[in-house]
DNA sequence: TCTGGGGTCCTAGGACCC
DNA sequence: TCTGGGGTCCTAGGACCC
């Protein structure tokens, strides 16, 4: 059996514990650069804000309905989630913290009533941390989400299910008849694993809801669509088909993109930038222990712009030896921009992306043959070559220069110390995101510490 | 004027190999 | 006239997730 355990509206809640005042308003944040909304409070949905809805588009709220909007502040979200998780791992024995605010928790071995168990914990999680959730269960991670759309949904929107699955559902210990009135009244849409497209060919094809999709041919399902499909499925029936991954996996590709505040027509402009998200991209890297052996790096418009001329370019430098090294990473992305730069557009966005990535142990050296060599004395006396003896005292060197750096950066701040083409902090940086609505970092920083008034 | 960022997995098709 | 069978690896694109 699987709980899921997750924050209703999150990024919205971790602002209101700071800011009381806004509980019971329509309240959303907004993405990098205060581009569109991801989050709403359930006031903004009332509003009828959908998910990723622009700003310019919905700003007329704030007079009107009295809509607040704020920058997202990722720093407060990590740390509240910090807290949320550690206190949402006490409902069983393992868990998987699947994104920033949601975690499944198994519930195998767990003795006595989980629903009353579960109540207990999102009693704690609202008091202690200041953030409402919901928790579902079931058999499969399929079925456990399901229950935690259903007590969602039961609390926020009255008649979809019936009242008393609001904020805890346990699927696990409905009668079959409950069960399937449950998955009758689940579009098929809201299927963990079923997005837009296949919820639509579903459609198409007579299957309207949950239960139908637990009724249909598993064969012609990994047919007509996917292996994956076909998992889902078995999931809703009741078989488990993923495990609960406790062992957060190291990434097998690194990105550092954004979109710039203002339109870039220059190079070294994105030169600037391009080294800002190289050096960024590699924090990432040597965060998780990793080497890369390819560096792609893109650049392009904005296809929102119409009637701008359009261009969009990528490529790939791929290193000879596998690096976490800033300055080498920097300067292979810096060679593929001015490959793909064309003067003469505006440029909307740009990235960085770190491929092909082994771990830092493994070191490979460079064969470093020489063929002649070979050919007049044995292959043997060619392999056994070395590399000069200072090349390794100087990959040791940077290596150490890097740790020094992050501690550094990692201590006084992001961007204490970092590489010069990047470009000094300032109005010179035209392309950095627009954040007008940030609130402070209230448990992150000292200087952003909430002040109590006697 | 103004539209996010970061991932994963699967599949089809082509290149290539024996 | 008539041209096999089986396999791997890589890439691009599509779908999904939050």
């Amino acid at each position: 059996m699987y709980a899921l355990v997750d924050g209703n509206n999150f990024y919205v809640s971790c602002e209101r514990i700071f800011r009381p005042s806004l509980n019971g308003r329509p309240v959303v944040v907004l993405s990098n650069n205060d581009g569109c909304a991801i989050a709403r409070s359930n006031e903004a949905k009332a509003l009828g804000i959908k998910m990723g809805a622009p700003w310019f588009q919905i700003q007329h709220l704030a007079d009107e309905a009295g809509l607040v909007a704020l920058s997202a502040n990722f720093a407060l979200y990590g740390d509240i989630s910090d807290r949320m998780m550690s206190l949402a791992a006490g409902l069983g024995h393992r868990q998987e913290i699947y994104s920033i605010d949601e975690s499944f928790v198994e519930l195998t071995g767990i003795r006595g009533d989980l629903a009353e168990r579960s109540h207990k914990i999102r009693a704690r999680i609202l008091q202690w941390v200041g953030i409402p959730t919901c928790i579902g269960i079931g058999p499969t991670k399929t079925l456990a989400k399901l229950a935690n759309h259903v007590a969602k949904t039961a609390e926020r929107k009255p008649g979809v299910y019936p009242d008393h699955y609001a904020q805890v559902c346990h699927l696990g210990a409905l009668s079959p008849q409950e069960l399937n009135a449950v998955l009758a009244a689940t579009e098929v849409g809201e299927v963990w694993g079923v997005g837009r497209r296949i919820a639509q060919q579903l459609k198409d094809g007579g299957i309207h809801n949950a239960l139908d999709l637990t009724r249909v041919d598993l064969a012609t399902i990994k047919r007509r669509f996917s292996v994956v499909l076909e998992r889902t499925v078995r999931e809703l029936q009741g078989t488990p088909c993923m495990a609960l991954e406790d062992e957060p996996a190291t990434k097998q590709q690194i990105a550092y993109t954004r979109s710039f505040g203002q339109s870039v027509r220059r190079l070294d402009e994105l030169q600037e930038a391009v080294t800002e998200f190289a050096c960024r991209a590699s924090e990432k890297l040597r965060r998780q222990g990793s080497h890369t052996g390819q560096v792609l790096v893109f650049v392009r418009t904005s296809p929102f712009r119409a009637k701008d001329p359009q261009y969009s370019c990528s490529a790939v430098f791929p290193l000879p030896i596998p690096t976490s090294d800033s300055t080498t990473i920097t300067e292979a992305a810096l060679a593929v921009l001015d490959g793909i730069y064309q003067a003469g557009f505006n440029y909307a966005k740009a990235g960085v992306m770190l491929l092909d990535l082994v771990p830092a142990e493994r070191h490979q050296y460079t064969l470093d043959l020489d063929l002649s060599q070979a050919l007049e004395q044995g292959w043997g006396t060619a392999l056994g070559r070395r590399a000069p003896v200072s090349q390794h005292v100087q990959a040791l060197a940077r290596e150490r220069l890097m740790g020094a750096l992050d501690k550094v950066n990692g201590r006084y701040g992001r961007g204490t110390v970092m590489l010069a083409s990047a470009g000094l902090a300032g109005p010179a940086r035209s392309w950095t995101m627009r954040q007008e609505r940030m609130t402070p970092r209230y448990t992150t920083c000292w200087e952003d510490l909430a002040p109590v008034r006697a």
